[in-house]
DNA sequence: CTGATATGTAACCATCTGGTTACTAATGAC
DNA sequence: GTCATTAGTAACCAGATGGTTACATATCAG
């Protein structure tokens, strides 16, 4: 999954108009865009623009039928996710908090500290101050 | 999980370079603000941002330590969201691809139709235009 | 055809987002 | 104490987001 697609599905799923308009669909495949409107104070206009954003996260298609646009709920996108999640994050599962217990009594001296900072790269002044002394390693 | 809560969960994670961050974060706990900045281009300021709004949707804690900033992942908005998805959706792990078949094939004729459409609230025109008469004359 | 319904498009506007620079404050090394 | 280092705050800016109104097009019911 490109963090382009990712972004939009996050994107789309970080609002709560969107994520019930979702539910909605999901309760009713098939349903048209009035239908949806008929469930918030919002203008269709605003309707169909959510429903945009769904459609390019992928979590909505649509089928335009005569006059109405069907609209479908589409899990692929939050399967990936899952899937991603599930093995990227699946030693998190079995720790459960264990890191918020790490995070509180574990870390007192110790610094894991970097694991591949490449560049360095300064943005204008800030780094440049650096470029005389460095410390922190011995 | 409150909506706000989400909001901030899933806005969050929809940003590339947030994403980043948490990895980075999640792989060398205890790390701080300038190690972070290592790894882009960006100002230490718009790094600090973009930390903002991870602590804010609780996907990172952090600790002052001396002059330092000690930043530690925590799993749990994503465990809550992970487990708000194999319940919610867990019927849809099971049917897979078959709600786009659905989308595809079966819907012909029938409409399932609204569930619970509540207001019927009207923004302006365009739902008051629906009694009366219309204005596309001229 | 006439007119109502359903969707689509364009232009506008306020606020949020993601970035910048400039400056301030606290702490650590010598 | 002095000064470099780390972090934080404030003000600014371009572009995205989420909302609006006005208008346009297409299809369905007579």
């Amino acid at each position: 999954m490109t963090p382009d697609a990712m972004d939009a599905v996050f994107l789309a799923l970080g609002n709560a108009t969107r994520r019930r308009i979702l539910d909605i669909v999901k309760a009713s495949p098939g349903c048209n865009v009035n239908d949806i409107c008929a469930y918030f104070e919002i203008s269709r206009i605003a309707v169909m623009k959510h429903l945009h954003a769904l459609e390019d996260a992928k979590l909505l298609t649509s089928e335009k039928r005569g006059r109405d646009r069907r609209l479908y709920f589409n899990a692929v996108p939050i399967r990936m996710i899952y899937d991603r999640w599930t093995t990227e994050f699946s030693s998190l599962w079995a720790e459960r908090l264990t890191r918020i217990k790490y995070a509180v009594e574990g870390a007192s001296e110790t610094r894991p500290a970097e694991t591949k900072p490449s560049t360095r790269g300064s943005i204008k002044a800030e780094k440049q101050a650096k470029r005389g002394k460095r410390k922190r390693d011995g």
